[in-house]
DNA sequence: TATCCCTATATTGTCGACAATTATGGTAAA
DNA sequence: TTTACCATAATTGTCGACAATATAGGGATA
């Protein structure tokens, strides 16, 4: 037998992420109607395996359809984001929290060495950080609490839809400049095993991209004002 | 046009709901298979349908189902209530937190006269308060939140969890005699509109139900223990 | 007896067709 | 011109059949 067998990968399963990949990147923008037939042509599966694909996006909060009448993409607003991250400061803030009690010693040695990597290229003045790095960070410290619960949460739905968000609004990555310190910052308290800090660092670290994402957008809007 | 068209009931939806509730309520016990061609004649709909409502008990966290293989009904332990209490903390908390912002002066009324009803039916010693009431306590917060993010996940995935953790781990209703006085806390902290107070009370809640129902586990374990 | 392999069976994955419902467009009446 | 209605077209919902994969059981070999 096979070391370790993991599950086969069907087309229904490839034609799911085909699709999440092409609504998150906006290739499928946001609002517009998902037919069967012609997702089915272009991307040469039957109806049944669009079907299945569009009911696991909807479970993913990426798409909501009506009986009779069909699925659309989500349509954003920036409320929408904003419900997003009060989520996320929840979920994150716990994350935080079960990952100062639930890491490993190895693993926490393990987010300091990124860390680390990551002060080296902010020092080098790249760009790098703003995208992978982020999420490198956060998706440790996901895993970190060991809570399948809270990990499939943020995992399979919420960072899929804020990427989402991100993209369709014109937004790049999170705030470069001050959040390798917010990140130190966390990591510290978790190496501390300082479960209560950690929560709240983290919750203060969502809040404040909430905050400067908010601010971005009401640029955006001002700027479009304006262009009228 | 009819007045507020409502989305149509496929065939789908009520087998999915059926469904549910047979897995909520144990008719269907947990781990147990759920074959298609099975529940297709058990149900009498064809296996197109039956798959459709599968997914959707997955996107609850309700089955799980590999690839080629077939889904089971998740298998329960103390750990994975642990786990989704946990869950319920970081997002009950942070629903009482938005509901003391956003709920409407008329809703916070409705909910001091929710009390008051609890109030006497405790006083004269029934246990309504302890299923029914105390769910319509959480389900006003969660909705009072206006965030439509955290109702979904609330309402359409970890509540129903958590019943069918209670129904198959044999506990009835949580904590029937302190549990009033802290909802009265919670309610008393959104009518002040101290967010943060509520936010507090209301994890301190759900931690509380937490302890109390993983003392009542222990205890039905050494129960089990002591029999052998 | 225990292990491996192969075959037969059962189950899931995918497909195309038909039924039910909704959206569309044109016609007639006000 | 606007509105209401009806017939037609298009889309989604449901079904049964076939293909692909996994499971179970028996027989051969060590």
């Amino acid at each position: 037998m096979l070391p370790e067998s993991e599950h086969a990968i069907t087309s229904t399963d490839k034609t799911f992420l085909l699709l999440r990949k092409d609504i998150v990147e906006g290739v499928i923008s946001s609002g517009s109607k998902l037919s069967e037939t012609e997702l089915s042509t272009n991307y040469s599966v039957s109806r049944a395996v669009i079907r299945e694909a569009i009911n696991r996006l909807e479970s993913c909060h990426l798409v909501e359809s009506k009986a009779n009448v069909g699925a659309r993409v989500v349509s954003i607003s920036t409320e929408g984001l904003m419900e997003l991250y009060q989520v996320r400061e929840a979920l994150e803030g716990m994350a935080a929290r079960l990952a100062a009690i639930n890491m490993t010693d190895d693993e926490i040695a393990d987010l300091n060495t990124l860390l680390g990597t990551h002060f080296q290229t902010v020092k080098e003045g790249q760009t790098y950080y703003q995208e992978a790095g982020d999420l490198d960070f956060h998706y440790r410290i996901i895993l970190g609490s060991k809570n399948s619960q809270l990990i499939s949460i943020l995992m399979d739905s919420i960072y899929h839809l804020i990427r989402m968000y991100r993209v369709q609004l014109g937004m790049s990555g999170p705030r470069v400049t001050t959040a390798f310190g917010e990140h130190k910052q966390i990591v510290q308290a978790i190496s501390n095993r300082d479960a209560e800090l950690a929560e709240m660092l983290m919750r203060r670290h969502i809040l404040y991209s909430k905050n400067s994402l908010q601010l971005k957008l009401s640029g955006k809007l001002q700027a479009k004002m304006k262009a009228l």
